[in-house]
DNA sequence: CCCGGATGTGACAGTAACTATCATCAGATA
DNA sequence: TATCTGATGATAGTTACTGTCACATCCGGG
């Protein structure tokens, strides 16, 4: 989980910039799930992390950002376009899932579940997710169009990739109602059903 | 079009109650039009429907309720329960939307379209297409279940429902791009291809 | 070492979406 | 007609977010 790709010193400025960027995020998290999501002022957090209001917005343009922020979604692209080019679009997009799970720390799997907890019960989190959701329709388009040497505009490859991602709100969705289900699991499951076919029910 | 479910008399004044509603989302919708989204406050849709803020907020919790109010919807779920029982669940989905876009006249299809773009062009309309996306899972996983006597928790069910979701997500994505491409149709040949198998990528 | 430009920061003022409250007025009802 | 319920408008307040400016801190070159 470390980072091969930067250069070997990023210098007192951005280290302290990074560090302000952690504090921010973890009081936020902190307050958040002490007193809740709208309970929670953006003054409060700026307080909490003793920095001002007009930074915390320099590091973060919205509050739900503070949430959202993601450092997956590149590790997943990445898992994705090195996924052997004899596997089907599917079996790529499933494979990936599995890889970046089993990497995933026990403490980092507790992390998420949180904040998929947080942004489901939050209407203004769940209504920041949707550019996220349309970000992966895309990522996942560009992905199979390479792989399969079709244009990524084809309605065939954005059929799929929006497949894939409403199936993931799905299972978002499950686990909402069922507090102790595995999200890997559940996805795997889905994604399986996906290949084998919709058709049978 | 008409609403024959209706009692014949609404009385006075749940008919003044309409109109002021289709004034204040007329006149919002001309103003988003004109000036923009952002552009217009909700101080200015109020004065141009000549209603206070407060009736504004008492009619549309929010602003971009005003765009998003939609009475298709109901119109859908009702067509889908309706369906024949021999069908498939996809093959279900996919007559009822077939139905009911060739119910809709070319004036109601062009307004759609026209919301359907500014939606799409407005982050802050894109994010509260979200809730409608949860919900038409939930009322799809709702029919289906019932059609197949099967749980509406069942993870087969919620997969199919979020699948059908996510790819109108993605052709509302792909008229984004290719502005006089037809909704009904590039949705049909979607669900078509869901049906099919998505195996063959 | 220090100096000049760039960059991060805080203070302040302002906008606009929403919330809460209360008095008033119009439609429903008896 | 009299009363009662529900819709409206005015007002004041909170909070997310924007823009601007002065100040401090860091960095590279002389």
């Amino acid at each position: 989980m470390s980072k091969p790709t930067e250069q070997p010193r990023p210098g007192l400025r951005e280290r302290k910039r990074a560090k302000t960027r952690a504090a921010i995020q973890a009081q936020a998290l902190r307050l958040f799930r002490e007193r809740g999501y709208d309970a929670t002022t953006v003054e409060h957090i700026a307080e909490a992390a003793e920095v001002s209001e007009s930074t915390f917005y320099r590091y973060f343009p919205t509050k739900p950002d503070v949430v959202l922020r993601d450092e997956f979604d590149p590790l997943i692209v990445a898992a994705l376009n090195a996924q052997p080019a004899e596997l089907s679009a599917l079996q790529a997009v499933r494979a990936t899932l599995r890889a970046v799970f089993a990497e995933m720390s026990a403490a980092e799997a507790d992390e998420q579940r949180q904040r998929s907890r947080l942004m489901l019960s939050v209407p203004e989190l769940r209504a920041a997710m949707i550019d996220q959701f349309t970000q992966a329709v895309q990522l996942i388009a560009d992905s199979i169009a390479e792989r399969t040497g079709r244009e990524h505009s084809d309605l065939a490859i954005r059929t799929l990739a929006g497949a894939v991602v409403g199936v993931a709100m799905a299972v978002m969705l499950a686990i909402a109602d069922d507090e102790h289900a595995d999200l890997a699991t559940l996805l795997d499951q889905a994604l399986e059903q996906l290949e084998t076919g919709l058709a049978t029910l």
